[in-house]
DNA sequence: GCTAAAATTGAACGACTGTTCAGTATCATA
DNA sequence: TATGATACTGAACAGTCGTTCAATTTTAGC
């Protein structure tokens, strides 16, 4: 092995062009949704003509899949990123990454806006589903980790797979929810509900 | 007051066609998302003429607004009626109300589909966001009134507002990726993580 | 049965969509 | 500097989009 081992992040996974591409489709996703997501607005935005996408890649949707999974490994590898350069208790990580989450630029409903088209071409693409469920299947993993590797006492009934699972939709659905109506709650609040879980967890329960 | 009291559910908010059309446009959405959500393709489905929704509906994003009110204020008043009918205790009422929601066909592929279109407009239509806003809030008191009749002692250091918000949030959450990815884990799974949730409002926690 | 109003039709319009491809520019290599 | 490969351009094409509106059918009141 030479220098560049684990962590494949240095290795840029598209070249400068479709790299320029992807950033296009992601302000014009971000910008105006399915609607401003055309060949020509994407093109307009990287400066480059009608013709280039096609020369590197094979249809639109295979370009907008690419930009999911550029974004979609981002939002991860960011969080993870954050959790693991503190050296914390298991229990401060994941305090760590609810604030991370609800308080970065992830939370904005024009970052909603482009997940809503993935979401939308999840059964018509192969490669968005495929890069949808590796990505929520890692998440998945490293929270259970975290739970497993917390003091859990008999009392709880729940595994550390379904805490992960309910961790992880309880963030999702609180993303959400802030992104389509963002003065129902606060973000403090938002962290002090997953924060109730992970105690609930932790603590286990009477009864 | 005349007969009909109360809940104005026997009063069909739209007339005979303008029903069509949004049943038709209900069936688009979930077929085919928002690529299916054309006039034509509505119109063939209603088996009607182009020049119809225009006739009743001032645009295309008048008629999935309608749509979506429709679908929203229908959800939220199946579980709300399921939960009535029966005179339970609030802890039970909670349990039917989360069988309801992850057993029932809203815990579909194809209804994702249809809210996704929802989600991509709410920033662009005024009347979808209204119906989001309001269906919410709906969802919200409701919960927030089960959490409040439950006896919570004194330990509990989540309002009955939040431990609302975080169980919409978290039964949404758990909707959206089952919907995104079926096999990631099944409905029994689901409701169990719910009623953790629940009870660990309810008994509270140590520490 | 007649008439005026309401409901419905569908061809036509201009604007936009994704894709194609002949042509041009850029580049490394011989 | 010539050559072949690679990268890029943008006009053209066939479709689809939402909307309009004159013409037609259906309905309701007399």
């Amino acid at each position: 092995m030479t220098g560049n081992t684990a962590k494949n992040k240095i290795v840029p996974k598209y070249g400068k062009t479709k790299a320029k591409l992807i950033e296009a489709t992601l302000d014009c996703l971000m910008a105006e949704g399915a609607e401003g997501c055309s060949i020509r607005k994407i093109c307009e935005r990287a400066n480059v003509s009608i013709g280039l996408i096609s020369y590197h890649f094979s249809s639109i949707q295979e370009l907008i899949a690419a930009t999911y999974d550029q974004l979609a490994s981002g939002v991860l590898n960011n969080a993870l990123d954050k959790c693991e350069h503190h050296e914390l208790d298991p229990r401060r990580q994941l305090s760590v990454y609810l604030e991370e989450i609800f308080s970065s630029d992830v939370m904005q409903r024009r970052t909603l806006k482009a997940w809503v088209v993935f979401w939308g071409m999840i059964d018509s693409s192969e490669a968005i589903r495929k890069a949808h469920d590796e990505t929520n299947q890692a998440s998945w993993s490293f929270l259970e980790g975290m739970f497993l590797r917390l003091d859990q006492s008999a009392k709880v009934k729940l595994t550390p797979r379904l805490a992960a699972i309910g961790l992880s939709s309880m963030v999702d659905g609180l993303w959400l929810e802030k992104c389509l109506q963002p003065e129902a709650f606060t973000s403090f609040e938002a962290v002090r509900i997953c924060e109730h879980w992970i105690d609930s967890i932790i603590h286990g329960e009477a009864g």
